[in-house]
DNA sequence: CTGCGACCTGAAGCTCACTTCAACTCAAGG
DNA sequence: CCTTGAGTTGAAGTGAGCTTCAGGTCGCAG
């Protein structure tokens, strides 16, 4: 039908603002052609990417990150199934090992707080290492844990 | 040995830095007593509070939230290991909710973006309502999702 | 009682992921 | 040709979750 489309058009299909399409067009995570006007036309790939973009927001992966992912895409050619289906294979490892974690957090959980010794022993609960979902944002430079021990109470 | 720790005890105990512990009681999460001369003396007690909150942030729980929970917590008396154990019940909701959300997305995961179809269809993958972990930050008042109608494409 | 590190406060700064605004231009219908 | 809605830009604002800073005080060892 339509070649391309507008950022309006684009905006309805996906569902996120127009706002946030010319943001993530800054950050490198979609682009778009301009007519001679300067506005914005979208080939109908896009769409795959803006999905894509959501999906792993939803996971917990920050812009920066889906970006990277997204420069492992083919740029020279339109990226095909086959492409895709890699991207998501890796995305899926995240997913693995992110429903792993949640699933250990819930069994110590379970084990730690119901016997009283939630005080970040050795409960595993408390490892950074294990740097689950949902880091907030904010200034994160103080992350030196200097003696960290653990507490009996 | 020690009747109550020093925001810098706490801080080392817990791993978390003393600004977000100060930052902590403005919200409400924690409580101190205070010295004559108006430094902060935590019971040891506060350290389950910052452990679990702490827990909490990696399951992807705001701060406010975490708040509304801990107030369930009886305020009278000192929360005993049950108080603990019913908090944690309901936090163990939410994880077993979260998992399957996860690995809903996962299974869709490898069956969309597989196939190529990875556009926001009925793909279930790019429902608003399922809103998993990590909600970023941020102006969040534009979420009216008008026409958002799916594309073959 | 003097020094020094740990602590105090309020205000400002920072990152992320956006939105909102103002002032302007484009594009398509009547 | 004119209007009207959709699009353009850069700059500034928002909210969460902190950190950093300046300027001052506490508390303990010597």
């Amino acid at each position: 039908m339509h070649e391309s489309l507008t950022i309006g058009q684009l905006s309805a299909r996906s569902g996120v603002a127009p706002s946030a399409l010319r943001y993530y067009e800054r950050l490198g995570l979609i682009r778009a052609e301009r007519t001679g006007g300067n506005q914005r036309r979208y080939a109908r790939t896009e769409l795959r990417r803006v999905a894509f973009v959501r999906i792993s927001q939803q996971v917990g992966v920050s812009l920066e990150e889906i970006r990277e992912a997204l420069d492992s895409l083919p740029s020279s050619r339109t990226p095909t199934p086959d492409d895709w289906a890699a991207l998501s294979r890796a995305w899926r490892d995240r997913l693995d090992e992110k429903i792993r974690l949640l699933g250990k957090l819930r069994d110590d959980l379970d084990g730690c707080i119901g016997c009283g010794c939630l005080s970040l022993q050795r409960c595993t609960l408390y490892n950074p290492e294990d740097a689950l979902a949902a880091e907030g944002p904010g200034a994160r430079l103080m992350l030196a844990r200097p003696g960290a021990d653990a507490a009996s109470d």
